[in-house]
DNA sequence: AGCACGCCGACT
DNA sequence: GTCGGCGTGCTC
């Protein structure tokens, strides 16, 4: 009689696996939570230790002799299954695969490189004592103070109102408490900041970051570092999320409203919803931080039918002395003449700039030089042969690129079906807008900041810091340039092309756009000096604009939870989404049409299935696309439908070459 | 998801 | 004659 192990693998199966405890080695509960090396199928697998049961529902003669139990790593613990059960149960994943996928890497190989002595990162942070606090810091902390146990608080606090202040306080108390701090922040971009900014206010107490730029054995070591409790302070972006942490006593979640927070691959979660389960299980503070919330967050901090599940703090002020919120003017395109697509007013404000030594930002959130080649003899236009989308011209490099699959080409000297010499770019991105004000400002230094000059971190931090030393004086930028970075002498925003996001079919393109206008319009006159913002617009009166004029990010989010209530969108209903791609349309759909009809769904009166359609890029790198939308009233409702529904999609017989793949809470549509 | 087995088209 | 295309089926 032989003893049976249940392990946990990396396998899109539903299930766990027997298998028999390696000859000569007797396990006890207390082993439950360490790694196993199994062989499974024809290759060797490393998987989680999860149960010993008595017996197998295999017949016994099926199983097979795991290789051996991985005692490099202490048992994980408890809570940490605990989580991705959760995880596993409400994303609709199999346990194993979201188990293994949140270990890192190197702790998921057969053969694991034998591990270095650790090189010493010598981290040598200026010391930096913690300024004293405003008003209203004091009475957040306040109203934080003495909450014990699970208490989830929404900190609203507009751009430079003194939020991260917060979160180093907060930190502090819970190192006092002999407690470890999880921060969690959206982009790889702001971590080195954030994180010197931490380690300053902090120079004695172990710090890792965790995050997917960190090479196999950093993270690996990071991670470990956490998980055995050495690391006090833990910062790093979503997949940080499920570092088992002995100690945990407070989660923060900065900029909880960014979409980087949410997974598009593998298992699709959200780490601020994930971290705000986990601050429940675990029964201790988390706070979400923002200046433009989500609405999901605004309206559980403010909907008085949730009975107000997170606590609302607020930052009204800025925090630098003397600070004030940027002036924002709209400007109608519809009575301008532009130049390069550039107003008059904002002209003669860069203009301005220039001439008191100070900084401007035109923000126009499409890189490349031309959104389209066409040929005006013909109408021929660069369409991208993998994808539904163009080719954008890229000058700099003399290129045609897809934005969506990477596919390029030279640009074509004369046009490809009809011959005519002169095909023209249409509309303008940020290449054709810096070469434009680069010509109309010839003395001034006019520098490009989105992802094709800053490809790499090093090239990015580069650029940051020849903005910060004064050498640029206008900057052409995406979004990339909108979040976090303060650059003092920065005074004038430029907003172009904005109002294609307001009619958006996407129905979260409002939200999206106002907190990115916020973010950038965040910008401008952090010291000293004041900050002007500039909106081009056809739409003036449109009331995101008339909203971020007064700053009102409230007003803003009561009028669009109005709307979303009244149109039957989240927060108000729960949605998942089943999405299917493949060579053939006709594939993708015929899929999701059984999937829709499955019989069982009658027994759901409150779930409702809509037709499946081709996605918005119902094209790319040659697969087509569809999706079918699932939504429900009630969460409890929609999940109980999803289990088994899934289980029936997963036993629909489908082409070959059909993936497919099933999204709760989705983002982007 | 891997990975093998298996049965049909153009290469040495 | 075989290399390799991807259809099918299995993994404790």
């Amino acid at each position: 009689m032989r003893q049976i192990i249940r392990i946990a693998l990396d396998v899109p199966l539903d299930g766990l696996f027997d298998y028999y405890a390696p000859a000569g080695e007797l396990l006890g509960a207390a082993d439950i939570g360490l790694r196993v090396r199994v062989p499974f199928g024809r290759q060797m697998r490393i998987g989680v230790l999860t149960a010993l049961p008595k017996h197998s529902e295999l017949a016994e003669t099926r199983l097979k002799d795991a290789d051996a139990v991985l005692r490099d790593l202490p048992p994980l613990p408890a809570e940490w299954f605990r989580l991705c059960e959760f995880c596993a149960a409400y994303y609709h994943a199999p346990l194993g695969e979201v188990m293994l996928s949140t270990l890192p890497a190197r702790l998921r190989r057969i053969d694991p490189p034998r591990a270095r002595t650790p090189r010493r990162t010598a981290r040598t942070p200026f010391p930096c004592p913690a300024p004293a606090l405003t008003d209203e810091q004091e009475a957040v902390l306040a109203a934080i103070t003495g909450e014990e146990g699970f208490h989830p608080y929404l900190l609203h606090g507009v751009t430079g109102s003194g939020k991260t202040e917060v979160y180093l306080r907060l930190i502090a108390r819970a190192l006092a408490a002999g407690r470890q701090a999880l921060l969690l922040v959206p982009e790889i971009n702001l971590t080195p900041q954030l994180e010197e900014r931490v380690a300053a206010r902090f120079p004695d107490v172990p710090l890792v970051s965790l995050h997917s730029e960190l090479g196999e054995a950093a993270r690996a070591q990071h991670w470990r570092a956490a998980f055995e409790g050495a690391a006090r302070i833990v910062l790093g972006t979503r997949l940080a999320v499920f570092t088992p942490l002995p100690d945990l006593g407070l989660i923060i979640v900065d900029e909880e409203h960014d979409a980087s927070f949410k997974q598009q691959e593998g298992m699709r979660y959200s780490a601020r919803d994930v971290a705000v389960f986990r601050a429940r299980a675990r029964d201790i503070p988390i706070v979400l931080g923002s200046a433009t919330p989500s609405l999901e967050s605004w309206a559980n901090a403010t909907d008085p039918r949730t009975r107000a599940r997170y606590q609302l703090l607020t930052l009204k002020a800025r925090a630098i002395g003397g600070a004030r919120l940027p002036a924002v003017r709209r400007i109608d395109t519809r009575q301008e003449k532009l130049q390069d697509g550039c107003c008059d007013a904002l002209l003669a404000a860069i203009n301005m700039r220039l001439a008191r030594g100070e900084q401007s930002l035109v923000f126009l959130n499409r890189r490349g030089y031309a959104p389209v080649l066409s040929c005006p003899a013909c109408g021929w236009i660069s369409h991208c042969r993998r994808c539904a989308a163009n080719l954008v011209l890229h000058l700099a490099d003399r290129r045609l690129r897809c934005h969506h699959c990477g596919f390029e080409c030279r640009v074509p000297k004369h046009c490809p079906t009809c011959g005519n010499q002169d095909i023209m770019p249409f509309g303008r991105g940020t290449q054709r807008l810096e070469a434009a004000l680069a010509a109309r400002f010839p003395y001034a230094r006019v520098l490009r900041v989105d992802r094709d000059a800053a490809k790499s971190r090093k090239q990015w931090e580069a650029l940051v810091a020849r903005i910060r030393a004064g050498e640029a004086d206008i900057l052409v930028g995406t979004q990339m340039l909108a979040k976090g970075h303060d650059f003092p002498k920065l005074t004038l925003v430029g907003v172009l092309g904005a109002d294609a996001a307001l009619f958006a079919a996407d129905w979260r393109a409002a939200e999206r756009l106002f907190a990115q206008l916020m973010q950038v319009a965040g910008r401008a006159g952090r010291a000293d000096l004041p900050g002007e913002v500039i909106i081009q617009t056809q739409y003036p009166d449109h009331p995101l604009y008339a909203a971020l004029v007064r700053h009102d990010y409230a007003g803003f989010a009561e009028a669009q939870l109005k709307e979303r209530e009244q149109a039957g969108f989240p927060p108000y209903t729960y949605q998942a989404m089943l999405r299917a791609e493949s060579p053939h349309m006709a594939d993708a759909i015929a899929f999701l049409a059984t999937a829709r009809a499955w019989p069982q769904a009658a027994e759901y009166p409150e779930v409702m299935l809509y037709d499946p359609v081709p996605m918005r890029l119902a094209r790319r790198a040659n697969l087509e696309r569809a999706q079918l939308l699932v939504e429900s009233p009630s969460r409890r409702v929609l999940q109980a439908f999803l289990t088994p529904w899934r289980s029936a999609v997963a036993a629909i017989k489908t082409p070959s070459r059909l993936r497919w793949h099933l999204e709760v809470d989705p983002m982007a549509f």
